[in-house]
DNA sequence: CCATAAAGTTTGAGTCGTCAAACTTTAGTT
DNA sequence: AACTAAAGTTTGACGACTCAAACTTTATGG
């Protein structure tokens, strides 16, 4: 069994090469994800490298073999469904449950998994529109693209917000973004540097160029 | 913040005191139930002593002092919390939850543990009948007394099961003794080494001495 | 009151996960 | 091509937790 350091280490790389271009994680981009020093990153990397959990060329990006994939997809399946107990069930609020996840999708056995999915009704995706991986470990992945691609007029609905940033979620929810939310694309800037949009039955929001483009939509 | 692992040794001290005529725990019965060498709780318990969690006089037992204490009602309210969560919410047999438990009261904060047990509308006792600790931290203790030492033609009510062990636990609900059932006390043998229970609306059961000692109950 | 077993302690060593700081490699300027 | 900043690695050290095995103290029952 993969120690609570070595899965939060491997969710970490699997987020990391989703996110980048060239499909690998960097070593600093890594600790600061896990919040340790790059040194410490690097030796786990190794001894992750030992158990076939990674690949790592010396001095390259590290990228997950199908064992540490098949770990990592099981974390992101505990993680959101934990998620969306603590929003659906306790009514926790949308930007404190991530935190909350992080400590308890360690602590699940595959059975009280399996329960609490029933009793949620096995949900597809997490409140912040993430998808849940399958038992089995396979993932439905962009199911919209970001805001900040779409033209003035577009009828959108919101599909997943891409950050877990309190803050920002907090801003996000404030402004009335929530995932099957829908809106209208008012006003496109000229240098495409803000988006505004209309929520319907709501106010409208101006967002920057880096908010919207954490933002996944799709049309309506 | 207490450690998993100081957690963990708190709460096996908290029982054991419990358990014990003398209110002490001793070292050998404390690596038993925490699962280490007599070696390693000794060298724990002097570093618990450091932080001021327990007092242990040399070659003598174990007590904890009042933050000790505080941290091990702490626990077991999250522990017990949990298991009712486990047991009434996603069905889980009775004598699994206990460990899962072990587990996951490690992880919860207090908001989200407070969430929780206003979602279950705040219970009193946990699926064994063991009393949950108030938020503050004060306890019902002994709220009955062992079946053994009811006499024969007692209407009794079973209130608690006072041992977590899987086998055990299997065997009392097979027995479909469970915290509040009633039943009468159809006989109890001279030597006083066992005890027959006739189950309201059920079976039979004859219970050794030592199984019925494990078992609280009070009259109807 | 003493021998012995049980309870408790000490010692030395190992793993895991971490840091700071020195070092090496890579990649992007000029 | 040479310089430099960023990325990555290595080293040495540490704390938390653990074990096995040797050792000491305590209890007790003959
Ligand atoms: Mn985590
Ligand atoms: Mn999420
Ligand atoms: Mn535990
Ligand atoms: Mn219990």
């Amino acid at each position: 069994m993969a120690s609570e350091t070595v899965e939060n280490y491997i969710k970490a790389i699997y987020v990391l090469c989703r996110e980048s271009p060239s499909g690998e994680a960097g070593v600093v981009r890594l600790a600061q994800e896990v919040g340790v020093t790059k040194g410490t990153a690097t030796s786990m990397i190794k001894r992750l490298a030992k158990s076939k959990l990674v690949k790592a060329p010396r001095y390259s990006g590290v990228t997950l073999t199908a064992m540490g994939k098949k770990i990592a997809l099981d974390v992101l399946r505990r993680h959101r469904i934990i998620e969306t107990f603590l929003v659906s069930t306790l009514n926790l609020d949308w930007a404190d449950v991530h935190e909350e996840a992080e400590r308890l999708e360690h602590a699940l056995s595959p059975r009280t998994l399996d329960r609490l999915d029933e009793f949620l009704g096995r949900p597809s995706t997490d409140p912040h529109g993430d998808p849940i991986p399958s038992a089995s470990g396979k993932v439905l992945e962009l199911r919209g693209k970001a805001l900040s691609a779409f033209a003035r007029g577009a009828k959108v609905e919101i599909v997943q917000i891409m950050d877990q940033d309190r803050a920002f979620l907090k801003f996000v929810a404030q402004s009335g973004l929530k995932p099957r939310v829908r809106a209208l694309v008012q006003d496109v800037s000229a240098q495409g540097d803000s988006i505004t949009l209309r929520v319907t039955r709501g106010k409208s929001v101006t967002l920057s160029r880096s908010a919207a483009s954490k933002i996944l939509a799709r049309l309506q």
